[in-house]
RNA sequence: GGAGGGGUGGCUGAGUGGACGAAAGCACUGGUCUUGAAAACCAGCGAGGUUAACGCCUCCCAGGGUUCGAAUCCCUGCCCCUCCGCCA
C-alpha cells in the first residue's frame, strides 16, 4: 500500500507516476472518498467531545450526590447522532481502505516505460549461448519417460508432473546445492514454513484482495490458502512486529513448493515443466533498513546468478518494463536462462525491491533507537532459482547427441558421483 | 474432539461501570552523585489520527451490543495455556 499521506498531498502525482504502469488511477472517486472521510470523522470526533464532556460530568455530579437527571437529559440523542455518523463513518473508511489496497506500487524512476515482456530491457548477458553439432530437443523429448505426464495427469490433471529415478535425485540436488550457497556463502538463514497461510499473510504481501483468483483457497476453510511463493510465509515473519536496527538486515532462505491457479494462462506454455500449479523454489527474502534496499537488491541479483554462473548456465539479466511489473513491486530485475529447445531465454529467478509497500501493508517496522518512534522497513526478495525451470536448462544445455546429458560438476557430489543421465524413451 | 483457565504498554503485572491511556516493578533515556563504573536518588518514557499551536479524537486480542459513560457487563470470532482423547 502506499503512504495514505502522500496520497493526501499529492494524488496527481501518484496518478502520473502510476501511468508508467499503464495503470489508471481514479482520482475522482479518491477525492470522494477522502472529502467524506474527513467531513465525517470531524464531525464524529466533535459528537465524541461533547459525549465525554457531559459524561464526565455526571460522573462527577454522582459522585458528589447531585441529582443527575437534569445533565442526562442535556445529553438527549447525542448518542443516536454518534451512532448514526459513526457507522458512516466506517462505512467510508472501509471503502477508502479497499480503494487504497487496490492500487499498485509506483515504478522506480529507473523503470523502462513499456506495456509487454517485449519492452523489458535487457541489461547484461553472461555466458555464450550453448552450441551444438545435432539438433538440440527440448526438455520432454530428452528426458523420455523418467518425465511421467501419463502418471501426474492420472493422480492430478494437467500441468502437474511426476519426475521419476534420477531425474527426482537431480531435481532434489538442485534444491539442496542452491541452499548450501545461500546459507554457507551468502550468509542467508535457512527457514521451514508453512505451506498454507491467512488471509491476512497474503494482504501483506499483496497477492489480496486483488488477485484472489490466482491463488489456491483450502475449500474446508475460506481463510486458508496455498502459498504461491515462499515470499509470503517468509516476508511474514515481520509482519506486526518491531525490529531493532542492529538486526537489519534480515536474510532468509527457504524452499517451498509453490502452488498457482495459473488462471490466466490456459493454452499458454503447455509443454513440458515450464508452467504448472505445483512447482519447487528457492527463495531469498530480505528485510532491510529503508536507506539500503536498492544495495540489497543488487546483491540478491547477484546471489542468484552465483548459481547460474556455478552450473555454468548462459543466462541474461533484464529490468521489467511498467507494464510487466508486479502488483507489489517498485523495481524488478528477472534473470533468464537459455533454453535450447525453445531457442529461447526463460525466467528462473524474479528479484524486487517492495521498498515500504509491503512493510505498510504487514506493519513490518523498525526501531532506530530505544526512543526512536517505530519505522516500516523496506522488502525485497527472489528466486534463488526456481528448481524446475532449471532442470529444463540443465537437460537441455548439457543434451548430447547420444541422448544422455552431462551433470555440471557442481552438482555431481550431490548425485554421488555420477556425471551423466542416461534416459530410457 | 472433550473439560477448564486466560488475552492489559518493550516485558512482568494491578485494575470488575465514572478524573484510567491505565498502579507498581523491570528494561530503556537524561540528570545528580562518582576519578570512572556500579549502587542510590530525581526526571522522562506506548501507538495512530488531526492541529500553526494549545488541544481534541481513537486504541487495553478482533467485531458487535448494553449504558449518559466500558479495560471493566453481555454476545460472536480468533489466539494462547493446562488436563484428557487421538496421532506422524
Amino acid at each position: 500500500m502506499l503512504d495514505p499521506r502522500l496520497f493526501r498531498q499529492d494524488p496527481e502525482a501518484i496518478a502520473g507516476a502510476l501511468s508508467i504502469r499503464g495503470y489508471d488511477l481514479d482520482l475522482e472517486s479518491y477525492r470522494d472518498l477522502e472529502n467524506a472521510r474527513r467531513e465525517l470523522q470531524t464531525e464524529m470526533e466533535t459528537l465524541q467531545h461533547e459525549r465525554n464532556v457531559v459524561s464526565r460530568e455526571i460522573g462527577v455530579a454522582k459522585r458528589d450526590g447531585l441529582d443527575i437527571e437534569p445533565l442526562v437529559v442535556a445529553v438527549g440523542d447525542l448518542g443516536l447522532r454518534l451512532d448514526v455518523v459513526r457507522k458512516e463513518f466506517h462505512k467510508v473508511q472501509d471503502e477508502l481502505q479497499d480503494f487504497l489496497l487496490d492500487v499498485p506500487n509506483i515504478p522506480d524512476d529507473s523503470v523502462p516505460a513499456g506495456e509487454t515482456d517485449e519492452d523489458n530491457r535487457e541489461l547484461y548477458r553472461w555466458g555464450d549461448v550453448t552450441e551444438f553439432d545435432f539438433k538440440p530437443r527440448d526438455h520432454v523429448d530428452v528426458a523420455g519417460s523418467s518425465l511421467d505426464f501419463e502418471s501426474s495427469v492420472r493422480i492430478s490433471g494437467s500441468r502437474f508432473s511426476v519426475l521419476r529415478g534420477p531425474l527426482a535425485r537431480l531435481h532434489r540436488g538442485l534444491i539442496q546445492l542452491m541452499l548450501d550457497v545461500h546459507t554457507d556463502e551468502h550468509g542467508y538463514e535457512e527457514l521451514y514454513v508453512p505451506y498454507i497461510v491467512n488471509r491476512a499473510s497474503l494482504m501483506a504481501t499483496g497477492q489480496l484482495p486483488k488477485f484472489e483468483d490466482d491463488v489456491f483457497m483450502v475449500r474446508s476453510d475460506t481463510d486458508s490458502f496455498l502459498i504461491p511463493t515462499a515470499e509470503v510465509p517468509v516476508t511474514n515473519m515481520v509482519r506486526d512486529t518491531i525490529v531493532s536496527i542492529e538486526e537489519l538486515p534480515l536474510r532468509y532462505v527457504c524452499h517451498t513448493p509453490c502452488f498457482r491457479r495459473e488462471s490466466g494462462s490456459h493454452g499458454k506454455d503447455t509443454r513440458g515443466l515450464i508452467r504448472l500449479h505445483q512447482f519447487e523454489k528457492v527463495e531469498l527474502v530480505q528485510i532491510t533498513h529503508p536507506d539500503h534496499s536498492w544495495e540489497a537488491l543488487d546483491e540478491i541479483v547477484n546471489q542468484a546468478e552465483v548459481i547460474l554462473k556455478r552450473l555454468e548456465l548462459p543466462f541474461r539479466a533484464v529490468s521489467l518494463c511498467g507494464g510487466d511489473l508486479g502488483f507489489a513491486s517498485a523495481k524488478t530485475i528477472d534473470l533468464e536462462v537459455w533454453l535450447p529447445g525453445f531457442n529461447r531465454y526463460r525466467e528462473v529467478s524474479s528479484c524486487s525491491n517492495f521498498l515500504d509497500f509491503q512493510a505498510r501493508r504487514a506493519q513490518a517496522r523498525f526501531r532506530s533507537g530505544p526512543q526512536a518512534r517505530p519505522e516500516l522497513v523496506h522488502t525485497l526478495n527472489g528466486s534463488g532459482l526456481a528448481i524446475g525451470r532449471v532442470l529444463i536448462a540443465i537437460i537441455e544445455n548439457y543434451q548430447e547427441a547420444s541422448g544422455r546429458v552431462r551433470i555440471p560438476e557442481a552438482l555431481v557430489p550431490y548425485m554421488h558421483g555420477v556425471q551423466f543421465l542416461e534416459f530410457e524413451d
